[in-house]
Order: C-alpha cells, then sequence, then structure tokens
DNA sequence: CCTCAGACAGACCAGTTGGTCTGTAGTTCC
DNA sequence: GGAACTACAGACCAACTGGTCTGTCTGAGG
C-alpha cells in the first residue's frame, strides 16, 4: 500500500507541531507555514482539519495545553495522603521540561494566558477555565489534608491553592525571564518553604 | 512659529505609543503603523528616531518599563523601617494598573520577559538586569530588616526576595488570565499571609 | 541673509501571511 | 466496480508589514 490515509493522525500531528510553535513564539509569533513545515504537510491539510489559525489555537488549547495540565495535576494530586508531598513530586517533574540546546519556554498554559488573554474572549474563557480546574484539584487535596492532619485547618484551601499556582508560574517565569535553571531551583526552594507553613502547628 | 519642532519630545511621544502598544499587543504583536497613528507621526519620525522596530522596542524596555520600576520600587522600598510595609504600600498602588473599560494587561515588563526572553538575546539580557535590579533592592530592603528587627533573622533575603517577586508576578499573571480584579485580591490576600511568615518569630 | 544639517511627511516597495480554490487520489458504500 | 465523499496537494491571491527613499520645511550658525 502507498501511504495509508489516517485523518486523526493528520490531525494530531498538526495539533503536536503547532503546539511547539506557539510554545516557542508565542500564538501571534506562530506562522501557519512554519506549524506546516515542522507537520510535514500542505495548506490543503491545515485548511481541512481547521477553519483558521484561531480555531487552531484554541484545538491546541482545549487538547494539547489542557489534556496535559489535567492528566499532570489531576493525576499528581491524588497521589497519596500528603498535598504537599503530592505537590512537591509534581513540581519536580516540571525541572525536566527545559529542552537541552533550546531556550527555556516557561508553561505553555501561561504562555498563552499572559499573550492572549486580554486580547480574545475566546482564549481567555477557556485560559480561566484551565486555571480553575487546576486551582480546584489542588484545594480540593488540601481540604483532604485538612481532613487526614498534613494541612493546617486554618487555611482557605481554595485561597491558598490559588497562591500556589501564582506562585509556580511566577518561578516558571523568573526562569524564563533569566534563562537559567539555577533561577527555579533557588525559587523553588522558597516555595518550599512556603508550603512547609501549610502544616499544623507543631 | 507654527508647530514648533520638538525632536526629544517626538521621540518621547513615540516611545509612549509604543509602550502602549506592547502593553496591550505584545512586542511582536505591536504594529509600526498602529504606534504612528496612536503618536499623530509619520513613516518618517520613527525611522528618524529608531533604526528598527527592535530598536524601538529596546527603547521602550530600557526607558519607559526600565525607568518606572526604577522609579516606584526603589523609591518604594527605601521607604520606612519596615519592608513588608514597604512592599504592601507599593502593591497597593498596583491595584490601579487596571484601566477601566479595558482589558487588563497584567505587568508590562513580565509581558516582555514571558513573551520576549526565549526568543531574543537582546530583550533576555535587559529583562534580566531589570528583574535583578528590582529583586535586588527588595533583598536590601530584607537585610536593612533583619538588622533592625522587622525580619527574621533565619531568611536569606535574596532568595526570598526572588520568591516575592515571582510571586507578585504570578498573582498580577493569574488576574490578567481571569481578567477578574478579584483575583488579585485573594491572591494579595495569601501573599500578605506568606509575607508575614517573614517577621521575627514572637 | 544664507547655508546646511536635522526633523519630519508621505509615497513607495518587496517580502510575508493567512486564507482560498481547484485538482486529484484514497475510501467507503452499495 | 463505480459513485460519492473525504483527505489532502499545491498554486494562487489580497492584505498587511517593516522598511526605504526622496522631498520639504525648520531652525541654528556664520
Amino acid at each position: 500500500m502507498t501511504t495509508t490515509r489516517n485523518p486523526d493522525q493528520t490531525r494530531a500531528t498538526l495539533l503536536d507541531a503547532a503546539f511547539e510553535e506557539i510554545f516557542e513564539h508565542g500564538f501571534q509569533g506562530m506562522r501557519v507555514d512554519d506549524v506546516l513545515a515542522r507537520a510535514g504537510l500542505k495548506k490543503g491539510a491545515f485548511y481541512h482539519h481547521f477553519e483558521s489559525k484561531q480555531a487552531l489555537g484554541y484545538a491546541v488549547l482545549n487538547e494539547i495545553i489542557g489534556g496535559f495540565i489535567g492528566k499532570r495535576w489531576t493525576e499528581g494530586m491524588v497521589q497519596g495522603e500528603d498535598p504537599i508531598q503530592a505537590l512537591e513530586d509534581v513540581i519536580d517533574k516540571m525541572e525536566s521540561y527545559a529542552k537541552p540546546g533550546k531556550p527555556f519556554c516557561g508553561c505553555p498554559l501561561n504562555n498563552v494566558a499572559q499573550e492572549m488573554a486580554p486580547l480574545d474572549a475566546g482564549f481567555q474563557e477557556r485560559i480561566e477555565q484551565l486555571f480553575e480546574g487546576w486551582i480546584g484539584v489542588i484545594a480540593e487535596a488540601f481540604a483532604r489534608g485538612q481532613e487526614n492532619g498534613t494541612i493546617r485547618k486554618g487555611i482557605d484551601p481554595h485561597g491558598v491553592a490559588m497562591f500556589v499556582v501564582a506562585a509556580i508560574e511566577g518561578c516558571v517565569g523568573l526562569t524564563k525571564a533569566s534563562q537559567d535553571p539555577g533561577t527555579f531551583t533557588r525559587c523553588r526552594e522558597q516555595l518550599s518553604g512556603y508550603l512547609g507553613t501549610l502544616r499544623p502547628n507543631p
């Protein structure tokens, strides 16, 4: 057989290529032609699967980025009894986001958020949902921690979860700004210190 | 006698217009024509004062953004004896960054940082310096606080200052993502809680 | 006054970009 | 096995974008 057709695979290839281009250059900086070149496809394929560049952006946000966040954080935060340990474990994995030899591009979700949230209501809506979901699973873990005694009773789980997400994104963002992995290590040390203050008083 | 010429003023007008456009659309999203329209000037003026779009971006970063950070934070952090109170005061002023009726665009420095740091070494270099300066004045304030008893001895001033900047940018970033000023209020509450942990143990 | 360099206006250009359109080869269904 | 539909290839286009260039007016210095 010649090259067997596989529309689902083609669409997935386009999404993956688009994700990488958006991750590196931002949504506005992403060029349709570059996505096509990376995917090894042509305009025909692109506009067969996606209505527009904007539609592709939405799809990347929903399917790739949303899927990743959902998988890593939703699964990660239900591990074990101790929410702080679960957080630390998931954050551990973030250290490997940097691709050797390439500039550190930060967090895909936050990148799109900071670029597009004020510019495009469609992006903003989905971004907000993704953050809320992310914060939600952490908040729930904190609430469970308050039950099993790993987290101090006095804190507001959702408020603290929001701040934790903000702090994580801040640390990643500073690392991206400095382009130095050491920045993340140093920031993360302080973040761990803060997380320690969430434990019950001895 | 007619419209008196004033090259310095013209340049400043261009910088201000460019700052606004970059603030709203990002550097890549900023269009030279839009800057000109906002400034009420033409191509001739632009390329007389600036070599390129990139050169304008550098100038905005150095002069407008760097100038603002330097003024607000360097001056703010030497006020009074208590660094935490000084921080709270400067953060208070940030609540007014939102322009009524317009989408909330976050922090100009962080916007450019997240967009351009991995893409352009010239931007990255200056961004890093601005962050380091910002972190520096906070770290120095913490160190003074350790002397005068307002800050706990055990902390690493520079490490904590870095985390504080990260946390602030994280809170602003989440607010931008949600496009809801209430997000900043809630995040900021937790940030204040964290800052409280930096005080000496009673 | 009279240069002459500086400070712009504004027409113009070449390359880029998102998007369209026609053609054609697989696929499926009967 | 032949419609009919799907999944692309790839040429093409109009709009946009950063940047250039020439001309003109201003104002400072001689």
